[in-house]
This record gives structure tokens, sequence and C-alpha cells, in this order.
DNA sequence: TCACAACCTGACCATACGGTCAACAAGTTT
DNA sequence: AAACTTGTTGACCGTATGGTCAGGTTGTGA
């Protein structure tokens, strides 16, 4: 639109392609599946001849495998959360904001994710091998840690991480289901927060902590 | 294997042969969504030429329907569970169990179907503007009256619903992330009822249900 | 300013896909 | 057993897709 005084470097041209690109292309693999998404699709949504995208990715399975490692640092980000609270209504209250905010920041991506996982994983099964287990083997001891000092009601700690996965993924993953139950409408800002609240206040009183 | 004295009729060779279609089919379109599923790959599973596929349906799109259907009708099933019951205990309850036992003895069925709802609906959508719209008032309801009578804690009835249904349905289109954090295996009879445990305990005292 | 490297893309290619069909086989009805 | 309906499938077709590449443009460092 304006003119620019000084023209793009080629560092910065390159960056901004890519990012119009993934972004496109996570919107397209969200809606249609791996299979479903084609280059020319994804293309014509980034704005680019589709050569220009095997310039940048060499091959569709490239592109998104770059799409789902983005998703999942977005994730790890989020893990980190559970990590700083000393007791549990801090720590899974505030694990459950961020994981409701990933639901209505990135909902693509999170759908990405989902069908990633629900195809077997083909692209991310080192992740889930090394990094998500072991993640969640920490999460469980501390959970089972809270539980001892009584922090919290004896539950099982993977299951109640299961749930929570679950519960704020579903936002995401099945959103057209809820809007469509929302009156076709999205979700408002209010709403957002009451499906946050309702999600914390279950989930904490499911563990002991009346609310 | 054994040769039948009366050669099958064709009304029966129909049957048995839709049948196995539909299952290879199911099997195939949740391993590799839609886009992904050939019907190559489906004939290969189901044992027939491709050409068999098309005489018994007509299309892809329309072998994909009756798949997603027959997941619809199963889940329909479940939901009948939630009616007999007078109050949250038994209701909810028995919901759960019989939305577990979907989710292990239906693990394909419910991966196209949260694909199928992933990728906005296109072919359910009636059924979610209709059905689905329906019976979640009249749970809503259900719940509601519930809160009233003081049979159980005050939460939002739409996001407790939200909650069973990404839970439960998390043990299917998640499968393969759970045998992931299982070492690989999948869960046993005893993790099964575990995690129904599980979950029955955090949700019934999550609307404040003393266990 | 010049040589070079990075960037860009229209035109093209091989392949794989959903779907068709002709020809035949197997039941079913009369 | 003849006439007819239903089932069966190998071979084929048009198209769309992922990917390539030659040839041109544009920024960059010497």
């Amino acid at each position: 639109m304006e003119d620019s005084a000084r023209p793009l470097t080629k560092k910065e041209i390159r960056r901004a392609r890519e990012r119009v690109i993934l972004e496109a292309a996570e919107k397209v693999f969200a809606e249609a599946g791996f299979g479903g998404a084609t280059m020319q699709l994804i293309a014509d949504m980034a704005g680019l001849p589709k050569a220009s995208l095997h310039y940048y990715f060499p091959t569709k399975e490239a592109l998104y495998r770059r799409v789902v490692q983005r998703i999942f640092d977005i994730w790890l980000e989020a893990a980190g959360s559970f990590d700083e609270a000393d007791g549990p209504a801090e720590g899974i209250g505030a694990y459950i904001d961020a994981k409701m905010e990933i639901s209505r920041r990135h909902r693509d991506g999170s759908k990405v994710w989902a069908a990633e996982v629900m195809h077997r994983a083909p692209v991310i099964q080192d992740y889930l091998e090394t990094t998500l287990a072991e993640w969640t083997e920490g999460r469980m001891s501390v959970i089972q840690r809270w539980i001892d000092e009584g922090k919290m009601a004896p539950v099982s700690p993977r299951h109640l991480l299961y749930m929570l996965w679950a519960t704020t993924q579903h936002y995401a993953d099945f959103s057209h289901q809820i809007e469509t139950l929302n009156g076709g409408e999205p979700l408002s800002d209010a709403q957002w927060d009451e499906a946050k609240a309702a999600v914390r206040q279950i989930v904490l009183r499911g563990i002991g902590l009346a609310p």
C-alpha cells in the first residue's frame, strides 16, 4: 500500500513469504486434512503461484511437517504454565486457561495436531515418545505429590491429564459443532469466559477443591 | 471354510458384501481421512476388486456417507442411556460408561466422526442442526432440573455436556497418543476399567456428588 | 557497474485417482 | 430350459495432483 523507502531485504522477504505460506497451509490442512489439501489450494489462499510454494518448501510433506512443528511449540509453551505453581488450584487452573486460550487463538493448528494424532502420528511419533512422554511423566508425579500432600483428592493423575487435554482441545477441534449448537455463531468473548470458568469449576471441584 | 449345502442367496451376499466394504471403509477413512483414503485401498482391505465397490456404492462420497451415518446411529443409542435415569449419578454415570464403551469398541467410527466435524461437517451438518441440537437442548433442561432440585451442584449444563463428549471421545480419537504413553501397548481391560472409573469419579465429584 | 547468487513462476510431466463400461457369470423366475 | 435380472470385474478414460525446470528478474557484495 505505501511505497517503502527501503525495499525489503531478501531475508525479510523470505521470512514474510514463509509465514504467509505456513498460515495458509495451516488453514487448508485444518479444513481438508493432509490428503484433502492441495498445493494449489494453499497457493491460492496464500496468494502465490504454486511453484513458489515448492521454492520455499520442497514437498507437501515438508510443508506439513513445519505446520505441525509450529503447533507443538505452542503446546509446549502452554505446558509451562503448569510448572510455576506450587498447588493444584493455580497449576491446573492456569493450565486450563492456557490451553483454552490456545483452542481459541489457534483453532486451525489444534485441528491439524488432532488429525495428525488421529492418523497415527506419522510425522510426530518421535515427539510423542520423547518430549510428550517425559512431560507427562513429570506432571504426573507433580500431581501425585499434591495428592500425597493432601492438597487435592486422590484421582488418577494420568486420566486427569487426559481429561484436561480432551476438554480444552474439544473447543478447537469441535468448534464447528459448538458453533452449530450456538445458533451458528462463534462463541463471544463472554461465552469463552463462561466456558473457561465452567471447565475450571468442574475440574477443580472434581479433584476435591471447593470452588 | 465349510462347504455350505445351500449357496448364499443374492440378498445375503449383498448384505455381507456391504458389511465387509463398510468395515474396510471405516478403517481406511479413520486412518487416512476422506481425502487420503482411496477406493483402491478400501478395496484391498475388503479383499475385493475396486470395481465391485462402485457396484455397491456409486461414489466414494456415498460410501463415506454410509460410514458416517452408521456412527451416528451408535452415538444415538448411547445417548439413550441418559434418559432412563432420574438422577445425575445414574444418568451421567451411565452415559459416561456408554460413551467410553463406544470409544473402546468403535475407535475407527469415532475417528471418522471427529474428522467429519473437524472438517466442518460437510455430510452431517443437517444432523447437527436437527437431531443433535434437539438432543442437546433436551439433556440441558434435564440437567438444569436436577440442579434446581438440588440433586447436583449448579454447573453450566452445556459445558458439562461438552466435557462429557470431549473426555469420552478422547479415548478413541487420541487412542494412538494414549497407546504411545502406555508404552506402545493398547489399554488392557483393567486399564479401561481404571479409565472409566477415573472419568466417572472426577466428573461426578465435579458436579457436587461425593464419591 | 558488474558478476553472482537468490528469487520467482509459467509451462510442463508422470502418476494416481475416481469413476465407467462392456462382456461375462451366476441366480431367479416363469 | 429359456428369458431375465442381478452380480462381477479387467481394462480403460479424463482429470487433478505433486513435483520439476528452464529462463527470466531482482537484490547483493566486490
